[in-house]
DNA sequence: GCTATCATGTTATAGTATAACAACCCACGC
DNA sequence: GCGTGGGTTGTTATACTATAACATGATAGC
């Protein structure tokens, strides 16, 4: 992956490059597992990529439709949900949209940075946070299966305050 | 409210009680800030905490149109997106669903237990989980306006483990 | 090649939410 | 009282998000 956690916020980075790095961790990831990262999952796994903003399913149905006429709404649902199910891809919930997954091969929970005025998101992936939520849940008896944690707000580039 | 965070999970608690209660609070807290509570507004409030689980929007419709055939989508919207405004009710992301606020007078971010079992869902409001993301987002320059926290999972009642 | 399995195509429909404009109501000032 | 103006609700239509159900096609192991 191109960078750190922040660079899906600075202005310009090597976004090919940032893409052409996921697809070949994809690939090699479900080589390893045995999965069959076909050319339709694939295509769907890059043009999420393709933007390093949250994507809807169906403007990635529009895209398809570019070069598969015969793509539907299941052929986009269907691709998403084995993303998702092998972590190359997150579903951001407050937005209805997809991204991909920064890094699939640290297994983490879903913790998103997401700019409303530049829709660009970060995956935060902070241990300490992800720590004190199952330990508080734990307290109270919870049984934790999964966090969705997605914290809306202004990125650096969009009136963030500097780092410290 | 009747009783501490987990008091949702628990068998029976005295809801009608704790409906009572929210409707008395959501009251006194309109009438102090001079909004306007008006009857459907009110009685959106009351479905949303008549079952004390989360509750979809056209759920409430049905349950609107027993009593008030010409409801239609945005009457229900539009009292929801009242009461979500005022703080009285959550919306839960992942489930496309709505919760009453346990403590509209506590200023809070949203943070939910989420039971896929039972479908229970409890209002965390823990102090250092906000402050911990917040520092975390802060650090890299972020400027928090939203937190979105839910943790799904089992419920101590459906096999959570005992608290400590 | 046969066959079991997984993947995709295809059609239809379910579920969630908002746009746009009309009608109504009520508080306020005249 | 009367108008008037803003906020609330009614009404119709539509946009957006997602899945069901069954048919067809590709793939891999035997
Ligand atoms: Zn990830
Ligand atoms: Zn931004
Ligand atoms: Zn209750
Ligand atoms: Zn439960």
């Amino acid at each position: 992956m191109a960078g750190d956690v922040l660079s899906t916020f600075r202005g310009v980075h090597d976004h090919g490059r940032c893409t052409d790095d996921a697809l070949a961790t994809a690939e090699a990831l479900c080589a390893e597992k045995g999965l069959r990262l076909t050319a339709l999952r694939r295509r769907v796994l890059e043009l999420v990529w393709s933007r390093h903003q949250p994507v809807r399913a169906y403007d990635l149905l529009e895209d398809l439709r570019a070069e598969r006429r015969r793509a539907a709404p299941p052929t986009v649902y269907r691709a998403l949900d084995f993303l998702i199910a092998n972590r190359l891809v997150h579903r951001i919930e407050s937005l209805n949209a997809y991204v991909g997954c920064a890094g699939p091969r640290n297994p983490h929970v879903g913790q998103f940075l997401i700019c409303r005025k530049c829709s660009a998101v970060a995956e935060l992936n902070d241990g300490e946070i992800a720590r004190t939520v199952a330990r508080k849940a734990r307290g109270l008896g919870f049984t934790v299966e999964r966090q969705t944690i997605e914290i809306a707000g202004l990125c650096p580039q969009c009136g963030g305050t500097r780092a410290a």
